[in-house]
DNA sequence: AATCGCGCCTGACGGC
DNA sequence: TGCCGTCAGGCGCGAT
């Protein structure tokens, strides 16, 4: 790690870590040819293919780009699709590397630089796909970008009209909108004063707005945090701290609310946890 | 159409 | 020291 630039993650990378993963291998693999692929396993969340390394070997990268916690990257006759899933880590080594535990695949690139996939459990993915990306059965239908504009009070407003699903719910569903993680959704709707609960129709369009700039508000923070430590990263000073999360409830049950003081609640939610405050949301 | 619960998987952690 | 149960969760999918 001294001489090379390595994209790890420490936390389960939630959609401001897989940008902040985007942007750190682009200029590491853009403009690069794949000239060996090494499959050490093929059973991730989705098989990997027997043909997969047949496929992408040969194939030169022209752009890395992110659809929700997918990243996306271009090439000529198709694009790789990988999803880190929970615990998925992408970094960057000089090919031959030894392999540790976990490393799953490796793209050794023309420059013998070799982009590594390891995931301890296997949620993630990588797939190849030749097709349009909007025909891909895992990308159509997904939901606006949480950044972009797709995403508005109106749209959530007009999506959640007489829906019974809990808001928390439904802004982690991807049809709605993209890479609303289990932590951020707890956090967003803390600042937005919303009860995680309440069903999704039964909150105003004015509500819903709130919401929405407290959805923006968090991710662009963590985003903040995570261009600020890929310095760090891409310095290679080998600092490991990587995006300390400004968390206000997530995680703190029990713990005063940093607004009232009011001890926060955890709650299942479909099988996710919930933190939230009883006063201060509603 | 909407909603609910399942299952995949390893590692961390607590109790004994 | 080791074993075992519990929890953590992204997200597609099948059942209702």
């Amino acid at each position: 790690m001294k001489a090379t630039s390595n994209c790890e993650e420490e936390t389960m990378p939630e959609l401001p870590e897989v940008e902040t993963i985007r942007r750190c291998i682009m200029p590491l693999v853009q403009g690069r040819e794949i000239v060996r692929v090494v499959v050490r396993n093929r059973d991730l969340r989705w098989p990997l293919s027997n043909q997969f390394a047949s496929r992408v070997t040969g194939q030169t990268v022209q752009a890395v780009s992110r659809r929700g916690k997918y990243l996306l990257l271009r090439c000529v006759a198709g694009t790789i699709i990988i999803h880190l899933g929970m615990s998925g880590k992408l970094s960057i080594l000089p090919a031959g590397t030894a392999p540790v535990k976990h490393d799953h695949l490796d793209f050794v690139f023309s420059n013998n630089q070799c982009l590594r996939f390891n995931d301890p459990r296997r949620f993630g993915s990588v797939l190849w796909t030749a097709k349009p990306l909007a025909e891909h059965p895992l990308l159509a239908g997904l939901g606006p970008e949480p950044l972009e504009a797709g995403l508005n009070g109106a749209y959530l407003y007009r999506r959640s009209r007489r829906r019974q699903l809990a808001v928390k719910q439904f802004i982690m569903d991807s049809h709605i909108v993209v890479g609303i993680g289990n932590i951020y959704a707890s956090e967003a709707l803390f600042s937005a004063g919303i009860h995680p609960a309440r069903p999704a129709g039964r909150i105003s369009l004015l509500r819903y707005g709130r919401l929405v700039e407290a959805i923006k508000q968090v991710l662009r923070d963590a985003l903040r945090q995570g261009g600020t430590t890929l310095r760090d990263f891409c310095d290679s000073n080998g600092n490991p701290g990587y995006f300390q999360l400004m968390l206000r409830v997530y995680g703190h049950a029990g713990q005063p609310c940093p607004v009232c003081g009011r001890p926060i609640q955890q709650v299942r939610q479909g099988q996710r946890s919930t933190y939230f405050c009883g006063r201060c949301q509603r």
